[in-house]
DNA sequence: ATCAACGTGCGACAATCTGCCACATTCATG
DNA sequence: CATGAATGTGGCAGATTGTCGCACGTTGAT
């Protein structure tokens, strides 16, 4: 369908590939017109033929962070909403970001639903507004802890430190679920 | 000194009394006029005689939170420089608390210098820096459960059910203080 | 080969935490 | 005022976590 001049332009700015493609299709799918930028920097070299109305920005990436973004999306379209969306967030970029004219701020892991709620926060769709459950948070749990195992090449010990959490018990919830996914 | 009609006035809005008192004293002796009020309620009263230039507010007090105080103090005086300062912080209410207009957040315990910092500060610096661990599990649940929370008021029955988490449960888990933010 | 440093898997036990049930209040509403 | 919904506590048995300790593999340097 080519409602082009009709579907809102969505720009995602993370540097993980998997979830930029998952995110991407999945808001696909709900008819806007999506960009996927793997830095700051490519994303702005987008920016000079892709005006969005929509955004979120990771803030960990290779280069600039996302954060940076914010003042150059709201020149070019004052009306754009921006969602922050990292897994290492904190109290203080949080801060900054809305300062900054960010929307809205969540910690990844973060499911699409969650996402384009917030970003819908203010849009005249009053249909999908409360179907939403959040995650359990054992799942939130799990996904963030397989997240920052991977970062950490699957070294236990050093993903243990990292979560500030026991070598023995990450030992044991790892035991107990081995990797499997559900919906 | 009676620079009275020079100083700055400073309310302070927290119901820890010894918190209060000790802030108090420091921020007169920088030559501020200062107001303490021990809940939401007792400051609106006083806000009928006290026009503050600068705030501190209590997030969790018996009653209203500082948080609904916002409003009023940007009506009665928009350019009034307001600071969050919390035992209980939290992205959600961080986020909140900004988009409400209050000019920074922080987290106790904080120290005179850092709270008049923040208060002073004038621009947001887009190069702030960013955490170089992910948040600790603990820490992710705080966030996700004020989260939750927040999406629905407050309410606790309502968040426990979101959650599927027993309502008892929750209950502890909020009266805890949040795990700190390292680095 | 040997030592040191590190990561891993697992047993055991105490300290905490959770899921549940009960009960007294408080609060908004019909 | 009756009623349903929330909330703050207390108590408990059972599940989970924090710690220690120990036995192996690996890897690198001596």
């Amino acid at each position: 369908m080519d409602t082009d001049s009709l579907a809102l332009r969505f720009l995602i700015v993370d540097d993980d590939e998997t979830f930029s493609r998952v995110l991407s299709r999945a808001i696909k799918r709900r008819g806007y017109e999506t960009a996927v930028a793997g830095s700051a920097e490519q994303a702005l070299e987008m920016l000079q033929t892709f005006t969005p109305d929509l955004a979120t920005l990771d803030l960990k990436m290779d280069g600039a962070s996302g954060i940076t973004l914010i003042p150059r999306l709201k020149a070019l379209n004052p009306d754009i909403r921006i969602l922050i969306l990292t897994g290492y967030a904190s109290i203080s970029t949080a801060v900054e970001a809305i300062k900054l004219g960010a929307t809205d701020y969540l910690a990844k892991p973060a499911d699409t639903d969650q996402i384009l709620a917030k970003l819908n926060a203010t849009e005249p769709d009053p249909d999908i507004e409360i179907a939403d459950k959040p995650m359990s948070v054992g799942r939130l749990e799990w996904e963030h802890i397989q997240k920052v195992l991977t970062e950490h090449d699957g070294n236990i010990s050093a993903t243990a430190r990292a979560l500030g959490m026991h070598r023995r018990t990450l030992q044991r919830k790892l035991q107990k679920r081995p990797v499997r996914e559900e919906h």
